[in-house]
RNA sequence: UGAGGUGUGGCCAAGCGGUAAGGCAACGGGUUUUGGUCCCGUGACCCCAGGUUCGAAUCCUGGCACCUCAGCCA
């Protein structure tokens, strides 16, 4: 049994819902919704929450639905709803009959707009949203009533009719809430519910040209829904006594009430998350896509290489509360080592070769070898592996001067070659610049698959692949996406595209990778032996023409010894 | 000088008056045909100052710091 799935960690929101259960509110039901707007593509903050609302929903045996929050259609359009469609599903998750438009309430939201305007809670302004803005005060100083609040309950309502039936120009006129022009509470003075503004919905159409703005639009379809838990973040809570309000005059009794609760809006370190500024980096071209395997989006996760398993349990794994917080990068890649490591069918490949030629080995002979698929798993299997005269190895492989602690190869050493032979360097041949350019060494027979009779010990063992056998293979390797952890930091003044890293991709064409590799299925996840994870692209790799994509390295203490040295 | 929030080890985060969980990172050590995995070990008096209490990270008072709000975006 899977425990870190099953086993949630509590949080402040579960501590509600406990509570709202134990006084049997909304008769102890549970229904979520994961409401994002189709204006962008998701990314792992947005994981952060759809982890949230379907796990509770499931947690709680209760439901979670999908939401379009779609008011506002200059910005939305159906490639982005299709993408989130597809992200939410690959994450996992199922909203069975529950996938809904905030644009299938808009007759309903119009008629309880109509309501507020008979209640004489809403007017039509006529000011423009300069003047708006230019009236609404500050934190410390009150704004000025809008001339239109005067009007009486007829008049609006015959306004907003026309304001609906296209008789105004865009911008010219808007439907307010009156409320009070004084609050401390900016979001209370007399907030904007309809604005008109002639755009072509994707799924209305041209049958309006006014629009409800976002908080006259979400607690209402929450209630629409019977949402019993409305989860946002944390910049929404001085919306909330204006969701209450809203709700306070449509509300009938008996029907179930929503609450809104915020959490904290997840920060990851080295990258940004905010869509605009992603959307500024697909139109920029400082990425291919939103599925850029830098993204932190999760088509870009999952281009990546990423797995859905992984993304959830750093989900669960960062907790939910309303602190601020940015989280290592590191965790992320954690729970997919975590995941991998399990999982991940290992395979030789050689990202910088260095030919080395058995001199002892006769020319010509192909040797079957076997090797362990995961040695996690033993239930994977073995797999043949083909031996040959001449092989490649990693150039990080072989050092002709030695540092200490290094022990790998180099001249009149011997280490193991990964299920294959004990070899012992007895030359190397350079090229006119000085570079070494061929490795020559002897192999011992009576070390066969690594292991020696006479008990002598090696300390290094490299991974290797035949020349003959060997497959070529593009590989990506990918770097944080900015050179600082906290690219949007006040600290960092010069903006955060200052931070950009130049070097976030780099692509090796030389690579040979083993036999076996033929024919790998785009997408198809490997544990290179020694290096890390890696996926074939599911864009451009072809069974004949590979092309790797790394998705994270594997931890590396060598690294850190030389660093330090 | 308004309103709403938040402050627990490098990064997250439990804790809900009884004497600081856990994860990641870091650093030691062991095992190892991946310098991977795995295993063992190492760190906080809880923003500050008072107060209540036998006892406070948890309650009270007063500060300080940071975040959000002045779109007809969400």
């Amino acid at each position: 049994m899977d425990n870190s799935e099953t086993s949630r960690p509590s949080n402040f929101i579960k501590d509600i819902i406990d509570e709202d259960i134990r006084n049997n509110k909304n008769n102890g039901q549970v229904v979520t919704r994961f409401p994002p707007e189709p204006n962008g593509y998701l990314h792992i903050g947005h994981a952060k929450s759809i982890c949230l609302n379907f796990g509770l929903a499931a947690e709680y045996k209760g439901r979670c639905h999908l939401r379009m929050d779609d008011t506002n259609p200059e910005k939305e359009n159906v490639e982005y709803i299709e993408s989130i469609i597809r992200d939410v599903k690959w994450l996992g998750f199922d909203w069975g009959e529950h996938l809904y438009y905030a644009s299938n309430y808009f007759e309903q939201l119009y008629q309880w707009a109509l309501l507020l305007i008979k209640k004489g809670l809403a007017y039509v302004c006529d000011m423009t949203p300069e003047e708006v803005a230019a009236t609404r005060g500050t934190p410390t100083v009150p704004g000025k009533e809008s001339p239109g609040r005067k009007r009486g309950v007829e008049e609006n309502l015959d306004l907003f009719g026309r304001m609906r039936a296209g008789e105004f120009p865009d911008g010219s006129r808007s439907l307010r809430a009156r409320i009070d022009m004084a609050s401390p509470n900016m979001q209370m003075r007399d907030p904007v519910l309809y604005r008109i503004k002639r755009a072509e919905h994707h799924r209305t159409g041209n049958a309006w040209c006014i629009y409800p703005i976002y908080d006259f639009a979400h607690g209402q379809s929450d209630y629409i829904e019977g949402i019993t838990h409305s989860i946002c973040t944390l910049e929404f809570e001085v919306h909330r006594p204006l969701y209450d309000w809203f709700l306070d005059q449509i509300a009938e009794p008996g029907r179930v009430r929503p609450r809104q609760i915020e959490f904290a809006r997840l920060s990851l370190g080295y990258t940004v998350m905010s869509k605009r500024r992603l959307l500024e980096l697909v139109e920029t071209g400082f990425v291919t896509g939103w599925d850029d395997p830098r993204m932190p989006t999760i088509s870009g996760l999952r281009r990546r290489g990423y797995t859905p398993e992984s993304i959830r349990d750093f989900a669960e794994r960062i907790g939910v509360a309303k602190a601020d917080n940015i989280v290592d990068a590191a965790l992320l890649e954690h729970c997919l080592r975590e995941h991998l490591n399990r999982r991940a069918h290992r395979v030789m490949a050689v990202l910088n070769p260095l030919k080395v030629v058995i001199e002892n080995f006769p020319d010509g002979k192909t040797e079957e070898l076997e090797a362990v698929n995961n040695p996690e798993d033993e239930a994977m299997g073995k797999r043949p592996l083909p031996f040959t005269r001449t092989l490649y190895i990693e150039q990080d492989d072989f050092r002709e001067d030695p540092p200490s602690k290094f022990y790998r190869l180099s001249t009149g050493r011997e280490v193991r070659l990964k299920f294959a032979y004990y070899i012992r360097c007895t030359d190397i041949v350079k090229d006119s610049s000085g570079t070494v350019i061929e490795v020559r060494c002897t192999y011992d027979p009576e070390t066969r698959g690594g292991w020696s009779k006479d008990g002598r010990k090696v300390k290094g063992t490299i991974h290797w692949v035949s020349a003959e056998h060997a497959l070529p293979a593009e590989v990506r390797l990918y770097d944080h996406l900015f050179t600082v952890s906290e690219p949007e930091s006040s600290k960092n003044s010069a903006g955060y595209k200052t931070y950009l890293n130049r070097d976030s991709l780099k692509v090796l064409h030389g690579c040979r990778v083993e036999r076996s590799l033929a024919g790998a299925a785009p997408g198809s996840r490997y544990q290179f032996e020694r290096i890390g994870y890696f996926c074939a692209d599911a864009e451009d790799s072809r069974p004949d023409r590979l092309v790797f994509n790394r998705t994270v390295s594997l931890k590396d203490s060598w690294a850190k010894i030389e660093k330090k040295a």
